[in-house]
DNA sequence: TGAAAGATTACCT
DNA sequence: GGTAATCTTTCAG
């Protein structure tokens, strides 16, 4: 077991972007009946004020009003009507931007994962946001929670070392497409996309 | 009430 | 590297 305490509200930054970079390096914990499952964030993308890509960016509907709860809740969706995406709600209440987290490096309840996923190459577990979400067992039923406090679903700093932090365009949008919006774990395996978009 | 798009994934060649 | 699968949400009429 890793040191580790969940994150303060006011540890936050203010700003979607740098709450994208700051999460890289932290855990997503789950704590489900079976044990706990957690893994280190290694890719993120921020959907900031203003962005045509952002759910929030026509106001709040029944959908996306998790986003608008102020910053640490969890905003959980259905893309495709196959994957949920987990997102970490950011900036003051009533904004509407978030966090979209889109890999995880595998770390507690590991052999949980490999049974929600149904596959057993640690890789591909997390590498993704349907993916990590699938692997953690993450739907609705999380959508709105409180994502500083210790519970289903929380989010945690440990002593790890900061990570060598890349940036790059988001993937698998169409509005807004060329905003350097991503971040992301240079060098790590678990990390989504091509090698061409993860110099 | 209908239609279109969508922050993806898995499987095929 | 290309494409089908799949279904909810949102916006137009």
């Amino acid at each position: 077991m890793t040191i580790r305490r969940p994150l303060v509200r006011s540890e936050l930054p203010d700003d979607t972007a740098s709450l994208a970079r700051t999460l890289i390096g932290k855990l997503v914990v789950r704590e489900l009946p079976e044990g706990i499952a957690s893994g280190r964030i290694v890719e993120t993308e921020a959907y900031v004020a203003g962005d045509a890509a952002g759910h929030g960016y026509r106001g709040m509907t029944s959908r996306n009003r998790s986003l608008f709860l102020g910053p640490g809740h969890a905003y959980v969706y259905l893309a495709y009507g196959i994957s949920y995406m987990l997102n970490v709600s950011s900036e003051m209440p009533g904004i509407g931007t978030g966090v979209l987290i889109r890999a995880l490096e595998p770390l507690e309840g590991i052999a949980i994962m490999r049974l929600n996923r149904g596959i057993e190459r640690l890789r591909d577990l997390a590498r993704g946001p349907g993916k990590l979400a699938q692997a953690l067992r993450i739907d609705r039923s999380l959508d709105g929670i409180d994502l500083c406090r210790e519970g289903p679903l929380w989010l945690a700093i440990d002593d790890h070392q900061a990570d060598d932090i890349g940036q790059g365009i988001r993937i698998g949008i169409t509005k807004d497409a060329d905003r350097p919006l991503r971040f992301y774990v240079r060098g790590s395996p678990f990390v989504s996309g091509t090698r061409s978009l993860n110099p």
